[in-house]
DNA sequence: TCTGGGGTCCTAGGACCC
DNA sequence: TCTGGGGTCCTAGGACCC
């Protein structure tokens, strides 16, 4: 058996750990540039409020109403991981899937007593952290999935809900359940198998999995197998390195001017490294894209990325800042008001396994363990003094490109002067 | 004025090899 | 004159997830 353990609207849960003024008030966190709104409290949701709703599209009584927060993804990820420590507690099978979604592995464990397991578990989080979860138990990650959704959405189930492979009870659910609300399927496939007479979860899981697959994929395959109780999907290991790093963000507002962009790329390309670096990788090349805003009809529209190849495999800011900078040299135009930047960081390898050059000299040897130390140097500093201690190139006043965020609450659990700045204010 | 950011896996098709 | 059959590797793009 295996649970699924989600966080209920979980930013806005550590926003009200920490501010309960914020309890039984309609409360929505925005995305970056506080632009969509990403997490909704019931209130905010019964208010018809919709996942990724834009913000300056909310009705203004809607916005008079209720609180609309910044995000504060440094207050999050602290969160999620204390959650996922009470887990642990629990069971030595803990994945955590994403920042507030982890799969809980209960294989040995007597089912007589998992129900109760779990309902423990449960109160267990909210006491330590604060942090109301849904807690959904099946045979199966799919049906899990399933599971979790019915304890948040049913009052009766009191936040655990069992959902076995087999049964009449679980013939019902998934007789009411569209097809495109299982984890796995979305609107395009949804599209097609309406197409052939499948919309419940039920006929879906009826189906010939050989057929599913001819039709479609060896995903939807497996998802088959997983409703009728059979596990196929594994999990990929959390801990494993990334195949690919990415940073991007949208402006604070729109530019046409190069040393914006190239501003901007040497921001995510730094901290993009870092991260490179935190996984213990090398990458073969550099990928930059830009582009301008898809949203405003009208405007001209640009879009376009090129990927730059390094000579030798590196981890080294100042490597993979220059191949950034000569990427955004090749594809940026005059006569566009950009929008968005990005890096991405490809073909990485793992930095112990390094294949050397024949073309290498003592002198490359040498040059390497410098730029080592002083990578580890700036990414301590910067880990110990807080982000952006050190940094390449100087930061412009007023730049563009900085992000809108203007109604971030505090780091409470991270940062100390934030902490105060509450009490005294 | 204003619409997020970061990932994964799979498949098809081309290039190349024997 | 005859013009196979199988394999690998790589890349781009689609679909999906939270």
């Amino acid at each position: 058996m295996i649970a699924l353990v989600d966080g209920n609207n979980f930013y806005v849960s550590c926003e009200r750990v920490f501010d309960p003024r914020l309890e039984g008030r309609p409360v929505g966190v925005l995305s970056n540039n506080d632009g969509c709104v990403v997490a909704r409290s019931n209130e905010l949701k019964a208010l018809g409020v919709g996942m990724g709703a834009p913000m300056h599209l909310l009705p203004p009584a809607i916005r008079r109403q209720a609180v609309l927060l910044s995000s504060n993804y440094a207050l999050y990820g602290d969160m999620s991981r204390r959650v996922n420590q009470v887990l642990a507690e629990f069971s030595p099978d803990v994945e955590a899937y994403s920042i507030d979604e982890s799969f809980v592995g209960f294989a040995g464990f007597p089912e007589a007593s998992l129900e109760e397991r779990c309902r423990e578990l449960r109160d267990t989080v909210r006491r330590w952290t604060g942090i109301p979860v849904g807690v959904g138990l099946a045979p199966t990650r799919v049906l899990a999935k399933v599971a979790n959704h019915l304890a948040k959405r049913e009052p009766a189930f009191e936040g655990v809900c069992w959902l076995q492979a087999e049964g009449e009870a679980t013939r019902r659910v998934l007789e009411a359940w569209p097809v495109t609300e299982l984890w796995g399927v979305a609107r395009r496939t949804g599209e097609r198998l309406a197409l052939m007479g499948i919309d419940t979860a039920w006929q879906l899981r009826e189906a010939d999995p050989k057929r599913i697959r001819r039709a479609f994929s060896v995903v939807l395959e497996r998802i088959v197998w997983e409703l009728r109780g059979r596990p196929a999907i594994a999990l990929d290991d959390m801990a494993a390195p990334r195949q690919r790093i990415l940073v991007s963000r949208s402006f604070g507002r729109l530019t046409g001017a190069f040393h914006d962009l190239e501003a901007a790329l040497r921001q995510h390309g730094a901290r993009s490294a870092e991260k490179l670096r935190g996984q213990g990788s090398l990458a073969r090349a550099v990928m930059v894209f830009v582009r301008t805003n898809p949203f405003i009809a009208g405007e001209p529209q640009y879009r376009n990325s090129v990927v730059v190849p390094l000579v030798w495999p590196t981890d080294d800011s100042r490597d993979l800042l220059e191949a950034a900078r000569r990427g955004l040299a090749a594809i940026f135009l005059t006569g566009y008001r950009y929008q968005k930047c990005g890096v991405m960081l490809l073909d990485l390898v793992d930095a112990d396994h390094r294949q050397h050059s024949l073309l290498e000299t003592a002198q490359d040897e040498v040059e390497r363990g410098r730029s080592k130390r002083l990578m580890a140097t700036v990414d301590r500093l910067n880990r110990e003094m807080g982000r952006d201690t050190v940094r390449f190139g100087l930061p412009r006043e007023g730049n563009a490109w900085a992000l809108r965020c203007e109604r971030r609450t505090s780091c409470y659990t991270t940062r100390w002067d934030e902490l105060m700045r509450v009490k005294t204010g």
